[in-house]
RNA sequence: GCCGGCUUAGCUCAGUGGUAGAGCUCCCGAUUUGUAAUCGGAUGGUCGUCAGUUCAAGUCUGACAGUCGGCUCCA
């Protein structure tokens, strides 16, 4: 099966060869990915080519080469693509019988497009392409000829698996892209360029909000006074929603013991995904005392099975499922809803981390339900109305929701097959709701259960998951946990679990791209400073300063012995919502000037207790900045 | 984990194998300013770490770490 990029970029030109304009683009690019890879030829001649299809934004070609590409061969490579295109060769479609393709391709000794050539399903005709001395196997179509491709630019090299599949060959990828004109070009360029600058890694740095240490460790954070702002924030506007729902918070500890991982299936199952575990010291030396060699001890660490001692836990269900079993439950008590902002842990591939969108430990907005089979449908509601209060509060109307459903044909899932139906339907009736396009993705449910998933683009166009409702028929067995019905039997409950941010670094890191900085007032962690016109200002500074914190408004007084312009410049840079200027006029009528960072030059004046009135407002209604007004989901 | 790039002051970055640099920040003076940078001074470095080549390494080589772009993975 196809996964990941290539996948996601099939995927794309399926959706936008709805649009001609962009099927025309598409095709501009794949035609600019042959001439690359005609360029690679003419450079390379033993180099073994694989595919390369349009994706979003450009494309790719995957080559096998004898020696490691740098940045400084895309120049050459481009400077070749040039003259290619500058010789205008004509893009010639033959259509051959698959003896005649396999038969060229080995003469050419292509191993890759000859088994390319095998997965193409029988009955389908077989095209070749040639431009020059350049010949493809390849379904087309493509534009006339090579003189068409106006506008191109090689960006990046990259290592990938061949098919996807990293036990075999490693090949490499050069990154391209290419648009009708020059002026495009330039655009989309300029576009990455700003895109940059809301990168949420350098606008950490730039507001102060995070810190990923290497002394600390990889993709473990450190939230600074101002992100930590920022992260309770949101964090007690959940909590006031959780508290409108009828959920429970509850707070769980950070390891469990191993065996409590075992029960629930994490351990060893998912261990390469998780810390190592805390080994007991008297497991640690009975494994000593009882080995025959090192290498006996060695295999037992490798294992981690026959072990006792305590893990980081990975995910906080195992602990929930401990505080619902701890009573005898009633069917008048459900559903019972456990909420916790818990932190998990886990061994996350090192070349995967990045930023806040992908750690080692994370903090989940996560809470499981605990229900009978009847009320799942409308637990499922409440859980998506949570999800739309967020999203429309924060102005991110640019997600999409995934229905991940199972596959019929596998047996890796487990339970009842009418319950999955059901369960699966009442995803489907759910997500209705949100008034959002949804997508049904075959195979993507959890062995455990079928899951909703949103799903939401960075800066750079890379889309992460964020908050997921997944229904879970596993663990309730797992555990044995059961409440008594009407008929005074025991009956097991159905457990979704569901985390609307999802994990509230992933979450951050988005919001902080999402925002560019500019937090809505309720979020921002300084939201306003006070700016003294001169020294004998600054008493009535702290005046006002004293009045704001009073109204629980965090504010700090610019006291420095700048110039107002500097200052000004500095909250500016520091994306500060308002600046408020006290000078002798504003201290005589008891006023600030507000500078406010939607409206720079609208130099209002107002009385402290209306200031007041307008912030708290602000803040207390969680209204959105003005440039995200009309944004709203 | 794999392929490749990058790592110089708190930040952004210069630096031809031959004495370690700039701007901003921070600190100290002076300036008291009305809506995006006042002036001057001082401090700040094991050039990611450890080896190697060389008379001489920030610069060349290797290993490791971190980071970036992908790939793989993501319960």
């Amino acid at each position: 099966m196809l996964r990941g990029f290539y996948q996601r970029a099939i995927l794309k030109n399926k959706i936008m060869a709805s649009n001609d304009e962009q099927n025309q683009l598409q095709i501009l690019r794949h035609s600019a990915a042959h001439v690359l890879a005609a360029a690679v030829l003419r450079l390379f001649p033993d180099a073994k080519y694989d595919i390369g299809p349009a994706t979003e934004n450009g494309f790719f070609y995957d080559f096998d080469l004898p020696r490691s590409l740098t940045e400084k061969d895309l120049t050459a490579i481009e400077a070749e693509m040039q003259s290619i295109i500058a010789a205008n060769e004509p893009f010639e479609r033959m259509e051959v019988s698959r003896a005649t393709a396999r038969q060229k391709m080995q003469a050419l000794h292509q191993s890759y497009k000859c088994e390319r050539l095998d997965a193409i399903p029988e009955g389908e005709v077989i095209s070749l392409y040639k431009t020059g001395d350049f010949l493809d196997l390849c379904h087309g179509p493509h534009v006339k000829s090579t003189g068409c491709i106006k506008a191109f630019k090689l960006l990046s090299i990259a290592g990938c698996y061949y098919r996807g599949d990293e036990t075999r060959q490693q090949l490499q990828r050069i990154y391209g892209t290419a648009f009708a004109s020059q002026q495009d070009l330039d655009q989309y360029l300029q576009r990455m360029e700003q895109a940059k600058e809301r990168d949420h890694r350098k606008l950490g740095v730039k507001l102060n909000l995070f810190l990923i240490d290497s002394l600390v460790g990889q993709g473990l954070i450190l939230w600074t006074p101002k992100g930590t702002i920022l992260r309770k924030q949101l964090q007690s506007f959940l909590e006031e929603e959780l508290d409108k729902q009828g959920y429970d918070q509850v707070i769980t500890p950070h390891i469990g013991k191993l065996d409590l991982f075992k029960v629930s299936g994490h351990y060893p199952y998912y261990k390469d995904s998780q810390f190592h575990p805390i080994w007991d010291r008297e497991c640690i030396e009975r494994a000593v005392d009882q080995a025959q060699s090192l290498d006996e001890i060695k295999e037992r660490v490798r294992d981690k099975m026959d072990i006792d001692g305590f893990l980081l836990k990975p995910m906080n269900c195992p602990m929930h499922v401990r505080l619902y079993a701890s009573q005898k439950r009633s069917y008048r008590e459900l559903p019972l809803r456990l909420a916790e902002f818990g932190t998990v842990y886990r061994w996350e591939q090192s070349g995967e981390l990045g930023g806040l969108t992908r750690v080692r430990g994370f903090t989940q907005d996560d809470a499981h339900i605990f229900c009978r089979e009847d009320q799942v449908a409308g637990e499922l509601k409440g859980c998506l109305k949570l999800i739309n209060i967020i999203f429309t509060t924060l102005g991110m109307s640019d997600y999409r929701v995934r229905i991940s459903l199972r596959d019929p044909a596998s047996d890796k899932y487990i339970g009842d097959s009418a319950l999955w139906e059901k369960s699966e339907q009442a995803l489907r009736d759910a997500a209705k709701q949100l008034d959002k396009p949804s997508t049904e993705a075959i195979g993507e449910a959890a062995f455990y259960g079928p899951k909703l998933d949103f799903i939401v683009r960075d800066v750079l166009g890379r889309e992460w998951q964020l908050g997921t409702i997944q229904i879970d028929y596993n663990l309730p067995y797992r555990f044995k946990i059961n409440y008594v019905g009407s008929d005074n039997q025991p009956h097991v409950p159905i457990m979704i679990h569901r985390a609307p941010f999802g994990s509230m670094e992933r979450f951050c890191g988005l919001l902080i791209e999402h925002f560019g900085g500019d937090f809505p007032l309720w979020l921002a962690p300084e939201q306003v400073r006070l700016l003294p016109i001169k020294d004998t200002c600054i008493a009535y500074a702290d005046e006002v300063y004293a009045l704001l914190k009073q109204a629980k408004i965090r504010c700090s007084v610019d006291d420095r012995a700048e110039t107002l312009n500097s200052k000004i410049r500095s909250a500016e840079s520091d994306k500060i919502p308002y600046v408020c200027i006290v000078g002798e006029k504003e201290q005589s009528a008891h006023s600030v000037s507000i500078r406010s960072r939607c409206q720079p030059h609208s130099n209002g004046t107002y009385p402290i207790e209306q200031l007041i009135t307008l912030l708290r407002n602000e803040i207390d209604q969680r209204l959105l900045p003005e440039a995200f007004k009309g944004k709203k989901a």
